[in-house]
DNA sequence: AGCACGCCGACT
DNA sequence: GTCGGCGTGCTC
């Protein structure tokens, strides 16, 4: 027998099958093998078994050793191996990673192995004093133990913290007690409070109609529009309870770092050990003992991040993705995919049903409910009738002109003092980290930037640094401009860092937390400032859009954003949905309890449409009013962008891949004129990251052109060389 | 990804 | 004369 393996490196020049001789392994299709590869030892995955081989016998060689006892990867998910590789010109290798625990590779983790001592069945109703004599009384206290408190075995470690080792070793070598290796598992948050027993809810009408039409279904993807407190998780768990009766399984998406104890505890609470969490905050041995749980069939119900999109579930009825709007369902590391096309692709496959929840859906789906193409659900009632928070828009401009030049406007700074005289808590919000976002010379006009990227550096205070935000390089700050010696430095924009130092400042007795990437670096770091804050250890919290998302903190009463304008200046035809979505999420945070909420939103461009829909919480005016533009300007869902991103040290050479692929582009809108909106290519917005020059193709097609998109994805696939690295992706999230 | 083979510059 | 630079090519 042979093995068509694909070997564990990522190199497009090695990634295609290579034959191996069996060896006479018991090896099936999923289970990944140690093999001679070169002059080297390499692991590969075992993608199929055959009876012939068209390899010459000189050529081949024999798998070494087999790493897996049963096969890691279903056959559902070699299935959607072929998807994306037509779809998405993956690599084999880049794919299956995906559908691994990253540490699995290399064996860096196992399965946790404990040793448990337990009585053996021949001592277990004896009178011990046949075989224990009368002195010995350790002997006595550890089979009192073993057969009364313990009558399943308890491990060997915790034994020995409590009893007499030699005791212990006596007993194993006498065959009174065996020592057997039994699997552990850890598990993930297992010190964290169990919820007090939350009663199922009544639904109100809205939800149990909600629930009736996805559950009376199948294969159909809903979108359930409601806002923040409308009971979309309620209406989540019913339909996972229904698959579970159905004897199917579910997969439930979050964000990425909105996964809270909350969220976890309402699903263990109602679906017990059947649930598994997948989440980059997990340690590695934990993750991987979830995800074979998923594979074993011990778990029926996975919740998680993006890449839980893959777990190894069998007979799915239903995944959800909650916060469907949310930037981090797309990768933005290669492999790039877009985690609802892969569960749309999941869903099919078994037929299942798929639910897009979110306040603010994307334009696109959104648009897709409104065409028929998927099902509007609405939750048009919160559900304890809570009153949205009062917005009140603040124009900078006048600020300015009043002479106040600093970041918090007056009325921000009174409703700062009403909120905390009054005993209640505070979020502001601001979209840049760091302490200052440039720095730059005021006689000459030098601004700090990377050398190895094409950006300014961020000023840290903490660190005493200057930082580079895409390549984290560190450099000393400046004392003098390096061109003109000039001692005059300014610093720019305001970031988190300095907003935070500010408030220490201004409210010396208040306590001010702030989160941020650099804030949060640490495992539980983010678990910390949240649990924090919510205990009232602080009274104003600071943060980037990482405070936006999912977090009940009755006494927030005044919600803050300070730079409302950042992401609408974005050169990114989906900046305004952003600021929509973003500002909504985080005017959500004001007032969720008893307690009126109020929202200060600063902006230098006070008349611009987008804001008039938040005051009023106006989604569907926010839609209809985007939905025309982009109609009009031609972008999504309207067009479909494909851009082709090259980049490489060599200037020369990237620029030459680039020509190549883009004459072939050419040649292809020659064929298929009426398909192309747009065709040009330019250097990319950043110019350079990591010493790596960056240039780009854009094209917008119209929507409804898969070949011709496939056309491009070849076109680029063809073109590659050696040191440059060129792909092409659909609708990107950003454009930099 | 590694590691070899292979063809041109400055050294004991 | 040779040691060694890293360009190109191969791995069942």
């Amino acid at each position: 027998m042979y093995a068509e393996v694909i070997i564990d490196i990522a190199a497009a020049e090695v990634d295609r099958i290579f034959d191996y001789d069996c060896g006479g392994f018991d090896i099936k299709r999923g289970m990944r093998v140690s093999v001679p590869f070169g002059r080297m030892r390499a692991e590969g995955f075992v993608i199929g078994i055959k009876n012939s081989t068209d390899v010459p016998v000189e050529k081949l060689k024999s798998i070494a050793s087999v790493l897996d006892k049963t096969p890691i990867i279903t056959e559902e998910l070699f299935d959607l191996l072929d998807y994306m590789r037509n779809k998405m010109h993956l690599l084999h290798v880049d794919i299956l990673r995906l559908f691994i625990p990253a540490a699995m590779r290399g064996g860096r983790v196992k399965e946790l192995t404990r040793q448990l001592a337990v009585i053996a069945d021949d001592y277990r109703d004896r009178d011990p004093d046949e075989f224990i004599r009368k002195t010995a009384i350790a002997q006595r206290e550890l089979y009192d133990y073993l057969t009364i408190d313990k009558p399943d075995g308890e491990y060997v470690s915790e034994l020995n913290k409590i009893m007499s080792a030699s005791a212990l070793r006596n007993f194993a070598e006498r065959d009174i007690v065996h020592i057997v290796n039994v699997e552990k598992r850890r598990i993930p948050y297992s010190d964290m409070p169990v919820s007090e027993e939350s009663e199922e809810l009544t639904l109100t009408d809205e939800q149990q109609s909600a629930c009736d039409a996805i559950n009376k279904t199948q294969c159909r993807t809903f979108l359930l529009h409601g806002v923040t407190g409308s009971g979309k998780t309620e209406v989540y768990l019913r339909c996972i309870r229904e698959a579970l009766d159905k004897g199917k399984t579910a997969i439930m998406l979050v964000p990425e770092i909105s996964l809270t104890p909350q969220m976890l505890n309402k699903f263990r609470d109602r679906f017990g050990d059947e649930v598994a969490v997948l989440h980059s905050g997990l340690g590695q041995g934990e993750k991987f003992d979830e995800w074979r749980k998923c594979l074993t069939g011990e778990a029926k119900v996975v919740i998680g991040a993006r890449s839980a999109v893959f777990a190894p579930l069998k007979n799915i009825g239903i995944i959800i993705i909650d916060e469907e709007h949310d930037q981090s369902y797309v990768s933005e590391r290669n492999p790039r995919y877009v985690t609802s096309a892969v569960a749309e692709w999941r869903k099919n496959y078994n037929n299942a049903n798929l639910i897009l929840g979110s306040a603010t859906p994307s334009i696109e789906t959104y648009y897709a409910a409104k065409c028929g193409k998927i099902e509007l659900l609405e939750l048009n009632g919160r559900v304890n009738k809570r009153p949205l928070p009062e917005v009140r828009i603040v124009n900078m401009c006048n600020e300015a002109r009043k002479g106040n030049h600093s970041i918090f406007s007056d009325e921000l700074i009174s409703e700062l003092k009403n909120c905390l005289n009054e005993g209640n808590q505070a979020m502001l919000f601001l979209n840049r980290r760091g302490y200052a976002s440039y720095v730059m010379c005021k006689v000459c006009g030098y601004v700090a930037k990377c050398e190895r990227c094409d950006v300014s550096l961020v000023y840290h205070k903490e660190e005493d640094r200057l930082k580079c935000h895409y390549c984290g390089n560190l450099y000393s700050p400046l004392t003098e401009c390096p061109e003109c010696g000039s001692k005059f430095i300014k610093e720019g924009y305001i970031g988190t860092e300095k907003v935070a130092n500010k408030l220490d400042e201004m409210f010396p007795e208040a306590g001010v937390l702030r989160m941020d990437n650099d804030s949060t670096r640490t495992k539980g770091a983010h678990a910390r400032i949240l649990g924090d804050f919510g205990a009232k250890k602080a009274d104003i919290l600071v943060g980037t859009q990482m405070i936006a998302k999912g977090h009940d903190f009755p006494d927030v009463t005044l919600v803050g954003i300070l730079d409302a304008d950042m992401s609408l200046h974005m050169a990114d035809y989906r900046s305004v949905e952003r600021t929509f979505q973003l500002t909504t999420q985080v005017a959500g945070r004001a007032g969720r309890a008893s307690l009126p909420g109020k929202v200060i939103l600063q902006t230098h461009t006070p008349n611009h449409y987008v804001y008039n829909y938040v005051r009023s919480g106006d989604y569907k005016g926010f839609y209809s009013k985007e939905i025309n533009l982009r109609e009009v300007t031609k972008y999504p869902p309207f067009a479909k962008i494909v851009r082709i991103l090259v980049s490489g040290t060599d200037d020369g050479k990237a620029s030459n891949v680039l020509k190549n692929i883009y004459e072939k582009v050419v040649s292809i809108k020659d064929k298929y004129p009426d398909k192309f909106i747009y065709l040009a290519y330019m250097r990319a917005p950043l110019k350079k990251i990591m010493d790596e020059y960056r240039m780009q193709i854009l094209t917008r097609l119209t929507p409804d052109t898969e070949e011709i998109e496939n056309l491009i994805y070849t076109a680029v696939d063809e073109c590659k060389v050696s040191g440059i690295t060129a792909y092409a992706e659909t609708n990107p999230i950003k454009l930099s």
